[in-house]
DNA sequence: TATGAATGAGGATTCATTCAT
DNA sequence: CATGAATGAATCCTCATTCAT
């Protein structure tokens, strides 16, 4: 087990103010002095351990997108690779404690806005293909990410905090609504010129 | 200032594990030792800030609903209440702190629950008003406002972590076109029988 | 339930040095602040609890001393009434705590003095009795019950530790043989001639 | 000076529950918090220490035994050994301090037995040889030294209580005569069957 | 790299103690 | 006599951090 195997575990297991050096030591086979060696401060462990984590999860993205080619589906194997099952989550653990230490420190939440706008980018390319394609409308693509995003992250910490009884489906089911309602062409009958009615932009 | 106001400032400051029961007990004017009277652990000490904080927040919505009638009106209010300025806001860092913990302490996540509950009820009874009143259209209440929270969560999230080109304006744009979307009949030539569900919903 | 009743039950519980004026004032129904009324200090606790369970042993061993009136009776008597059962005996906790006091607090020491001397005096009393009626033997009295006092606490304070397999029955026994062989002529050839045969054992 | 010999020293000096970890750490030339490395807790410390102090008496001890062969005379050499001289005797200090602590702590009150066994061991070791050797009588070893460590503690207890008038000497008087009295042939007129085995004096 | 004994600063925590009521 | 909120001086204890090996 790596070293950042085994921070990614014991910090989702004990949150990272409950988080040793000498627990990582342990798990890691190390002594703790030694995991001094790779995380300088917690703040680097939070943040090592988050990039690990989420470069697999970016590995893992583009390994499911390569199976399917619509993209629609490719949108929609993004949104089931990320949002969790109920219980807890190691990567969106990370995520909790990302959030919490951002406003307190500039480095945390530099490295947390670059870690999502990778995120987001792959969205939204994945968006565009679909707008080139013609299969979704158009939409501003970077806007229409981001309220997906959130609306992910939303719906994920309520998962996160012992759930209330909404099952992973449901919870997907939420976002296939919102990416339906907004992607796709609403009325066949009006194709174009369409009076639509629809609020604000 | 109370115990409370000293213990929401100083964690808004500084984070909760940054937080020092004597910051507590300098900025109350009293003892830290007697500080611990009031806290006796770390989860007492945000709960009680958190549930402060909420109080506080429902009695001024609350307050500022009794100012407006129309359904649509009352919604927005309470969405402009919540979402934060860009910067830090001493209420959002309490939300980040207990979403971080409630994962590791079953205390923080039943009380998680039983404010956010608070909070989704009001929603979901501005918005069956709009419905009874024929103003909104006739979703699921429970499942929009659950959605509509979420969107709210994950964008006061981007916010307090630094910011990032959003402004409020353009944060309560996006929330305004949800809320639209969702509520506003699409299509009053339609009224019923329609044979496209879709938007809806 | 009186104050000394309460200290003596708590450090009897959990040791002189665990117990908190609080529990006291708990057991007591009296706030811990209160307590301190009584006993300033923890060695007032310590001194005030072993004199209140010294006096009422006194007064208990008086009254069975009524009851009958041969010296030898009279003496085993006491001895019985001071040898603790196996398990916790409250009088016995607060002379080991004394003990344990009396080499770092001179006024411990002095206390533990005066309390065990009215003990050896009230012993040496009936030691003294036997022998001007002829029942016992003309040993150094106030030397005899020093050893035969000293007996009783080494003995007691094996049964305090846990027990070692010895019975509040074999404790006495040894009691008894100390007492049969000190004080009882030793030889037949003596004036009254009786083969006693009891002392040996 | 050794942690042990640190420990020991303070112990003796303040008490056990006036001992600090930082007064062992200064008198040993570490710090506190290293302390603490040794004696997770103050039952350890007390435990150690008094395992320590045992094992150089029991070294004392063989070594005091082995000038000289005379079962009698070996007998005495080790009840000199352990009566304090007036005054506060470290080795003594923990025990008192053991015997107070292990009716609330089943850890030591196990550690006492262990360690007071093995003393009667060697005790009762010592007096089947003089048994063998026909230089005692034949009473039950195992009970008699129970009885001889029992007044040999009992005393050693008054004397660390800050004395009562009560010369080394004398208190070595007293034990002197039990064991004279108890394993010395009382008639030497009657070799063997003698119907009266009653001692001495 | 890797160890782990040793450090020492820092904070939680405890409680005797006070005092206004 | 009695309270209990409030104090604040300890002290334990943890743990990141260092450093000789």
């Amino acid at each position: 087990m790596s070293v950042l195997e085994a921070a990614l575990a014991v910090i989702a297991e004990r949150g990272l103010d409950e988080t040793r050096m000498v627990d990582i030591g342990e798990r890691a086979g190390m002594s703790a002095g030694h995991v001094m060696y790779y995380f300088p401060t917690k703040a680097d462990l939070l943040m090592q351990a988050l990039k690990w984590s989420e470069d697999r999860f970016m590995v893992e993205a583009a390994h499911s997108l390569e199976k399917v080619s619509s993209p629609r589906e490719r949108l929609w194997r993004l949104v089931e690779l990320s949002v969790p099952s109920p219980g807890v989550d190691p990567a969106w653990i990370l995520w909790l404690e990302t959030w919490a230490r951002a406003p307190h420190d500039p480095a945390v939440a530099e490295f947390q806005r670059r870690i999502e706008d990778r995120w987001l980018s792959l969205l939204a390319a994945v968006v565009r293909e679909g707008q080139a394609s013609g299969e979704f409308t158009d939409v501003d693509a970077e806007r229409f990410v981001l309220s997906l995003s959130a609306l992910i992250d939303g719906l994920s910490i309520r998962q996160m905090g012992g759930g209330d009884g909404l099952s992973r489906e449901e919870l997907l089911d939420i976002c296939r609504g919102e990416i339906e309602r907004r992607l796709t062409s609403p009325a066949p009958r009006a194709p174009r010129g369409d009076p639509n009615p629809r609020p604000s932009r």
